[in-house]
DNA sequence: GTCTATACCCGGATAGAC
DNA sequence: GTCTATCCGGGTATAGAC
């Protein structure tokens, strides 16, 4: 089971939300504890003082991230009359609006024991309300999208291929009704 | 257009190999000038000897891989009754079986300038051929499988989840007739 | 809580002798 | 082609003064 985060001081606060800015406008290579600390004007040890560590500022990040992820997620299905077109609408927009986050929450394992409980479940939930109980076709949409979103932000389709296209091909079918 | 990649002296091709073995035994943090060096029994420096650094070197095990991989995907269609069910357990076991060595290929830039030429395309051409002839449609389901298989690596499914499952459901829906 | 100072580790890469 | 020696950069983290 996951555990809740630690409540932050309000200096922890500012640390996280400089070293979010950091990742979003250079990558994770523009993020260290020497320009994390100069971002904010204290030194790199000063840090240790608010948070453990990297991974603990990461994971900050990854939680803060993810909420505002399954927040957008909720606005767009509210209401829409095509829920899942709505729903990789926003995702999609999301993930190039946040490429570096993105990539921090999405390419690799989730820091669940320093996450909010319910979070991780909370942001998976409008997309299998949206395919109607099929636990596996749910999966499998999913894997669609992150699968669009990563080819699409590491430059692999070719030049030209009309991604608006691929994406509508690839809900139209897979949001049909599941046989099996 | 990608050039060819230059041939490699005996010497060069033993780094390369070696290379490729730390990564997929150790990951990327495995790999390193240093420890490739101690592999083969030299120096770091005189590496360099022989390839003109780590981006080369890395450039080196993804065009190797990739020309596996699609050698792979190529037996898997040959005569099979269900290409696409062939293609898609080829991608996943390919993955499984080289982790480290899928996401370096896969999970950033291709160093086109650096690969042979034609390669991309031979890679991409058995879901082409198996999709009929629907760019778009053959896309998404490209983007299906990496999704499957990057959200398999990275530990993002459900405890219990029925993964074979979910790819026979996406497999299923858009291995249909493409209406749009 | 912040500072200075420092320690330690890792990495990529180069110069010049042999 | 390999070596030694070295440079530069990065990173995490700690000790002790203030």
């Amino acid at each position: 089971m996951a555990s809740s985060a630690p409540e932050l001081s309000p200096r922890g606060r500012q640390l996280v939300a400089a070293a979010r800015d950091l990742l979003e406008e250079g990558g994770p290579e523009a993020l260290s504890m020497r320009t994390l600390a100069a971002r904010v004007g204290i030194r790199a040890s000063s840090i240790y003082k608010h948070l453990a560590g990297r991974e603990d500022v990461e994971a900050a990040i990854v939680a803060d991230g993810l909420r505002e992820f399954a927040e957008a997620c909720e606005a767009a299905v509210a209401g829409a009359p095509d829920p899942l077109a709505a729903l990789g609408g926003a995702y999609r927009a999301f993930a190039r609006a946040h490429p570096h986050l993105y990539r921090l929450i999405n390419d690799r394992p989730l820091p669940r024991a320093l996450l909010p409980d319910g979070l991780e479940a909370r942001a998976a939930a409008p997309l299998a309300a949206a395919l109607g109980g099929d636990p596996d076709r749910a999966r499998a949409t999913w894997a669609f999208a992150h699968g669009m979103v990563m080819l699409e932000l590491t430059d692999r389709f070719p030049e030209g291929a009309d991604l608006d296209a691929a994406w509508r091909s690839g809900l139209r079918a897979l949001g049909g009704a599941a046989t099996g």
